[in-house]
DNA sequence: CCTCTTCTCGTCACCCCGACCCTAACCCGG
DNA sequence: CCGGGTTAGGGTCGGGGTGACGAGAAGAGG
């Protein structure tokens, strides 16, 4: 399973290649980086400053390099050019987009990522980067995204609902220590409806392996209220039996 | 949304293209075709007759043609190379495959798709096809496989036996017409494990739109026993709660 | 002190599920 | 014809998960 191909076969290999004889693709990735801001499921979105659609909003993305594995490839855009660190969110694939007509100027396939990331105080833009903002899913004009943003980040907010329902992923939504409280808007934000604040403290206290408590018992209310128990990520994977969502019956 | 590119464009696109400008990648569908077969969960491989990976098995799969959508490329070697006609089976994305070293030629992009299809009574392979056969998941020697097409298997496999759990997909595994012991059997050799019969016709007949009863009451038991109801497919797309499996507690 | 807030435990009814009994309906051999 | 094999499928019972909701705990502020 181990490739024989070298630095210097892949310079033959160019050297020698004919685009007729097998058609170029261009492979990208698209990073569909979804975080929880004032109670809103928010995605991150840049302004193309290039043809093809120069002005729109976007998902971060770019080319894949000759040598780079997918992910490492969605990684370092995600951290280039949001400031978010991989050790610090949830990443994985969420499929690839290769309609022959998405891209106006050749045939590119696009891998895409979905990342979970907390709301980092500092502002998120990285270094070499256009006009950058956070933006409401609720919010986005589907009309007004570039290439076929707009199916991929709605693949992506429906697979964060789903992922919500069985996986504990929605910690990766919050910092590193957290109270029930803060789980809960999560899930709220995300779904889009209030939760029963009583149950919702049940299930996920009651889920071995989802909640680590952490000995120092109580931050303070910011507006009010008996101080919370602070937590921490346990080590579950899954959700079983499964969190529904109310609305989907 | 629309494309300004042309064949022609294309075509003056490939004779300005410079391989050094960005690197050129292959782009492939890979198939995992699974079924049933008497009461074993089985995947479809090819025999490999050209370099590399020669006389090694593999998923059906190719190269994308420069116009043809992800998903039709997955279909054509579906009909082509398996016979199984895509209105009979279910089929969706699995997902990308891109490590830098999964092909020792060149660069390749792979873009699995998974498909549920009912054992055919005619010998699947298609036309223009060499060796073929299907293969009991559980006696795939995952060394043997070409390409990384262990781990797509793997994660085929996976997907497979998750979406049992929340959706009426078992039923793409049967023909037109089925009894609930036919659905039972799919379950219980994507599982692999026995199910309680009664506990499982209650769940099945309960959830709405999974069984659709049709008039015809009975065919004939293979070995006795009391002739069981015939059903068709509902229209339910998925199974809330859902049927966890017994061993995942 | 009272009142507001949020957190957290408890209760109750209901549903779903696993385990299990029993009858229905067919085939076959005696 | 009849008894014994098969599978199909309905019913019962208890336990666990969940929605709806009551009520106390623990803070801030008037």
């Amino acid at each position: 399973m181990t490739a024989d191909r070298t630095e210097s076969s892949q310079e033959a290999f160019l050297a020698s290649y004919d685009p007729h004889a097998f058609p170029p693709f261009a492979v990208t990735v698209d990073v569909v980086l979804l975080t929880v801001r004032e109670h809103e499921l928010s995605v991150l979105l840049v302004e193309r400053d290039t043809h093809p659609f120069r002005g729109r909003l976007a998902l971060p993305g770019g080319f894949v390099q000759p040598d780079e594995d997918l992910e490492s490839a969605a990684v370092r855009r995600l951290e280039r050019e949001t400031g978010v660190r991989r050790s610090t969110a949830h990443v994985e694939q969420l499929g690839a987009f290769g309609d022959p007509a998405r891209d106006p100027r050749m045939r590119v396939v696009s891998v895409a990522y979905l990342v979970f990331a907390p709301d980092l105080p500092a502002p998120v833009p990285g270094a070499r980067t256009r006009s950058v903002a956070w933006v409401p899913v609720g919010d986005v004009d589907p009309a007004t995204l570039a290439f076929d943003h707009e199916q991929v980040l709605g693949a992506g907010v429906e697979r964060a609902r789903a992922k919500l329902e069985y996986t504990p992923l929605a910690a990766a939504f919050v910092g590193d220590t957290f109270t029930v409280a803060d789980l809960r808007r999560v899930y709220e934000a995300v779904w889009g409806g209030a939760l029963d604040p009583r149950n919702f403290h049940r299930k996920v206290t009651g889920t071995p392996g989802f909640l680590l408590p952490v000995g120092r018992p109580a931050p303070v209310g910011p507006e009010g209220g008996r101080p919370a128990a602070l937590f921490r990520r346990g080590d579950a994977t899954s959700l079983r039996p499964a969190m529904l969502r109310p609305g989907s019956a």
